[in-house]
RNA sequence: GGGCGGUUAGCUCAGUGGUUAGAGCAUCCCGCUUACACCGGGAAGGUCGUGCGUUCAAAUCGCACAUCGCCCACCA
């Protein structure tokens, strides 16, 4: 214990200290021989070259408050970090980097540029590790991993090998989404689409040997070079007579035939439509059906490309323009029109995304999302909140098959070998992995074709999609496919905690992948989690998405240099409601601080008289005795507010443990905070006061130790919100400066015996009265610092008795006299302000000539609001079918609350005979 | 084109059928009562988006509308 405590708690120091305390103690990772039933969790790990953001913030308070929670629950818990190596979003900042040098990636080559992406990742990938490390998050560092580390390397190619020979994954060529900056193909989840103004184009496409023509709109004319047929619909009777006839496609007459296809929209357009087989997926399907040529007409940078005529070489808008132009100038386009439309671009580049066709990899994904869509169903993983269910079980319903290849360099590359003479694939023998530099690659490099024989085997140049790493987490990191201790522990894992941002891309894969590759037959065994809860997002004090762009994002290392961690963890968690995003505002934030500043003031006053007392001979050594701490604090004999605040106590832990099993977070950290400052520093410490400095040494000891233990059960409580300033106040109570750490204590446990109705409904009378002290002195503007004397009369109880010698001091009143209603001293109140309540009468004698006037005016209102109050409740219990129909304690209850009413309102209307 | 969510105090949000709808911040009044002015005490402020319905009873359930937002989708 400290005298030296500072009066206002400045959190940069403390938490620096714990924070690397934590981390160097190793403090959570779960002891090898610890009992208890496992809960195990994975961090979605952030990209190993960025920082820690608003998102990050979150995410971690909130698995940080349940992991510290469940593991003071006695759980053996592991929380396990890591890294992304995030493929095409690492890749991106770097060959920004390389453009800022005036380089190109391909002028490095290939093996340069992987070079230069390990440099960086070993210059910046540390940082968000140390930002984690500073935000205090208790997982288990010794089990960090990296998706690019050996082992994790290992079961991305097992995966890979398994899916391939099961047949799962397959190689074609198919139109994909096309990101000409990045020059690799994305899956259909990697691209946004954005609504913008654009236009149609309705062009002239002449009938040969004839001088009619049909006209076809478009909102991409540049890719008319493609073009292959023009369909219309097989019953338009506008275009019946042009089925099977030849057009002549403008600026490069090529001729092509009119098709008919169930596919064209007779109300859309003019109701021909241009079919350009190689560029849209629409007229890919379309030129399937009709055998129709694909001509590509565009370079991977969406250049025109050899197929384009005189339109070679330009760039795919200054195409578009000139075409246009051409087109106007030979009087072949009709006209042009505004038009709406929805456009596709690079999630992470925001290029406009080009449909192309390519030879790509694809993973087949429906009979890998049934056993999903059964786990769900099964309730074997349960989804919170509960309409994510839904979306999520949708999205499996209609799943598409997954491009999993990337023409990037930064990744796992996939394991197959092309045949140069045959063209054969040959896949590595098996997963092993080498180790050069550090960096894993494939070990089982095949030597011959596995069809010819022949030795000209090149790999395939692609990586694989960073998602498919991603979606092996949960086992890979256990050390899958290995059989190992930690995944036979660990795996499946008992929840994860991410943004609903990414349930299609993280969540959905990892399900899918882990009930497919995870041995053992039961479908509880191979989930990879056994509860989803998605997060929302963070947004700006208005609700504004945060982004660069607008500048209102917000560094949440700022914010917790400013104000603290503790402070900005329990902002975010009170906000936290379940299915809904957080406005998050300084304000708020400093409101938390306020708190954690009440909370250390509040240790700060213990102490501090503690050693008063002590030094007026209190045994310390008795009171911080094992046995007097760990036994039920609480006994039946202690007066009222000991009563009362156990009874708080053991409803505030039934009602966090409540929250907290479901995600309840606003809930949970709300009534911890109102716990704390409204009922134990305003109400319990407030009301032990006087009996701190007591004369009698029986009573203040059992006063000191009823007091800590609250205290203790407190910290307890806040521990999982705000950790810091827990743990530092927990190695100052006495006798525990040698404590390891509260995060490895007990979370409270109410002993049920200390549930008491009697003791609060008590505390609620007592807590009437002073507020009715209080609030008549406020509004009579009676002097604040003056004693008066009053007068109480109550109904049932007594409430001097209950309340003792804190009660004057509470009300700030010299005496309270107490009557019973029966013995009422006099007829007239004289200078009396008089109130009146269900229990009791009051009335303070003001010593003074009363304001009359306002007093009546006080009254009058008073009586208004009481009268339309009973009339509407009596209205309400005249009516026949409520009093048939509604359970009769509702009616009961009503009953008695009108009773109540009207003894007030008759005491009021006594009182205003009175005065006037 | 489908689907989902919001609309409650000045602001940001809780509140999934029952007696007087809450919180934080902001506002107003009083108080430096020896833990805390990052405080204490008190107060004011809401026809719960609109309409219709279900029910003894609706912020809460249903339908319609208005409005804002999000997700999904191959209509050129």
């Amino acid at each position: 214990m400290s005298t030296e405590i500072a009066k206002a708690y400045e959190p940069r120091e403390i938490e620096r200290h714990w924070a690397q305390t934590w981390f160097e103690k190793q403090l959570y990772r779960p002891p090898d021989d610890a009992q208890g039933t496992v809960f195990s969790i994975v961090l979605p790990p952030p990209n190993v070259t960025g920082s820690i953001h608003i998102g990050h913030m979150l995410e971690h308070t909130q698995i940080d408050i349940i992991v510290r929670w469940r593991r003071m629950q006695g759980f053996k818990t592991l929380w396990l970090p890591g890294t992304d190596h995030a493929g095409i979003a690492t890749q991106v900042v770097v060959e920004r980097q390389l453009a800022a040098e005036g380089l190109k990636r391909e002028e490095l080559g290939r093996e340069e540029f992987e070079r230069r992406v390990w440099r960086w990742k070993a210059e910046s990938g540390g940082k968000i590790k140390d930002q984690m490390i500073r935000l205090g998050v208790s997982c288990d560092w010794t089990r960090a991993r990296f998706t690019l580390d050996p082992p994790l390397y290992r079961a991305v190619i097992e995966a890979f090998l398994r899916l391939y020979r099961e047949g799962l994954i397959y190689r074609g060529r198919y139109m994909v989404n096309w990101c000409p900056r990045c020059k690799t193909a994305l899956s259909d989840l990697e691209t946004v689409h954005e609504s913008r103004d654009g236009k149609l184009w309705f062009i002239r496409y002449p009938v040969q040997g004839a001088s009619e023509f049909i006209t076809v709109a478009t909102t991409r004319p540049e890719t008319m070079l493609g073009d292959t047929a023009v369909a219309v619909h097989p019953e338009d009777e506008r275009y019946k007579k042009f089925i099977g006839k030849t057009l002549l496609l403008p600026l490069l007459n090529r001729e092509i035939p009119v098709i008919a296809d169930d596919f064209v929209d007779r109300e859309f357009g003019t109701g021909a439509v241009k079919v350009t087989p190689a560029h849209d997926p629409n007229d890919f399907a379309m030129g399937q059906r009709h055998t129709l040529a694909e001509i590509d007409v565009m370079t991977p940078d969406a250049h025109i490309g050899a197929a384009g005529g005189r339109y070679v070489g330009l760039e795919r808008f200054a195409a578009r323009e000139k075409i246009v132009q051409d087109l106007k100038a030979g009087g072949l386009l009709e006209k042009t029109t505004d038009h709406a439309l929805s456009i596709a671009i690079c999630d992470r580049c925001k290029t406009i995304v080009e449909p192309r066709l390519s030879v790509q990899w694809f993973c087949k994904m429906q009979p890998l999302a049934a056993p999903a869509i059964e786990a769900v169903e099964k309730d074997v993983l349960s989804i919170v909140p509960e309409n994510q269910r839904k979306i999520f079980l949708d999205w499996l319903a209609n799943i598409r098959d997954w491009c999993i290849s990337r023409q990037l360099w930064w990744g796992h590359r996939i394991p197959i070998w092309h045949c140069g003479k045959c063209g054969a694939m040959t896949p590595a023998a098996d997963s092993k992995v080498e180790v050069a530099n550090g960096r894993a690659q494939i070990a089982s490099v095949p030597q011959s074709c596995g069809k010819c024989g022949s030795k000209e085997l090149t790999q395939d140049p692609d990586v694989l999609d960073t998602w498919f790493s991603s979606g092996l987490w949960p086992f890979s990191t256990l050390g899958w496919p290995d059989d190992t201790e930690d995944l036979r522990t660990f795996y499946p894992t008992s929840l994860l905690i991410s943004g609903y941002d990414i349930l299609f891309f993280w969540d959905a894969r990892m399900t899918m992948l882990g009930l497919h590759l995870m041995r053992g037959n039961s479908l509880e065994k191979r989930t990879p989690f056994h509860q989803l809860y998605l997060h929302g997002i963070v947004r700006d004090p208005h609700g504004i998405k945060m982004s660069k762009t607008r500048g209102n994002v917000v560094d949440p290392l700022e914010i917790i240099e400013k104000h603290g961690t503790d402070a900005f963890r329990f902002a975010l968690a009170v906000m936290a409601a379940p299915g809904t995003d957080i406005a998050l505002s300084e304000e708020r934030i400093i409101g938390y601080r306020a708190f954690a500043n009440k909370i250390w003031n509040a240790a700060r006053f213990l102490f501090f008289n503690l050693e008063k007392a002590e030094a007026a001979g209190l045994n310390i050594d008795e009171l911080a005795a094992p046995e007097v701490r760990a036994n039920a604090p609480y006994t039946a004999t202690d007066s009222l507010p000991h009563r009362w605040i156990f009874s708080r106590l053991a409803s505030v832990i039934a009602q966090v443990n409540d929250a907290l099993e479901n995600f309840r977070f606003h809930e949970a950290a709300h009534v911890v905070y109102h716990f704390f400052w409204g009922d134990f520093c305003d109400w319990y410490i407030e009301w032990l006061k006087p009996q701190l400095a007591s004369e009698n040494r029986i009573e203040a000891a059992a006063t000191w130790r009823n007091l800590f233990a609250v205290f203790e059960y407190a910290l307890r409580l806040l521990h999982p919100f705000m950790p810091f300033l827990t743990e530092e106040l927990w190695h100052r109570l006495p006798q525990r400066s040698n404590a390891r750490s509260i995060s490895l204590e007990s979370f409270s446990v109410a002993n049920p015996a200390w549930s008491d109705s009697t003791a609060e409904e008590q505390m609620t009378l007592l807590q009437e009265v002073i507020g009715a002290v209080r609030n008549t002195r406020a509004e009579a503007k009676l002097d604040a610092r003056k004693k008066l004397a009053a007068e109480l009369f109550s109904r049932n109880a007594s409430v001097r008795q209950l309340a003792d010698r804190a009660l004057e001091p509470l009300m700030r009143l010299a005496n309270l006299t107490e009557f019973t209603i029966q013995e009422e001293p006099f007829g007239a109140a004289g200078d009396a302000l008089v109130r009146t309540a269900a229990q009791f009468e009051l009335r303070i004698r003001t010593g003074a000539v009363t304001d009359v006037k306002a007093e009546i005016a006080k009254l009058k209102k008073e009586e208004q609001r009481l009268k339309k109050d009973i009339e509407a409740k009596q209205l309400r219990l005249a009516d026949a079918t409520f009093r048939s129909r509604a359970p009769s304690e509702i009616v009961h209850g009503l009953e008695a609350t009108v009773a109540e009413r009207q003894r007030e309102y008759r005491e009021i209307v006594d009182r205003l005979t009175e005065l006037s």
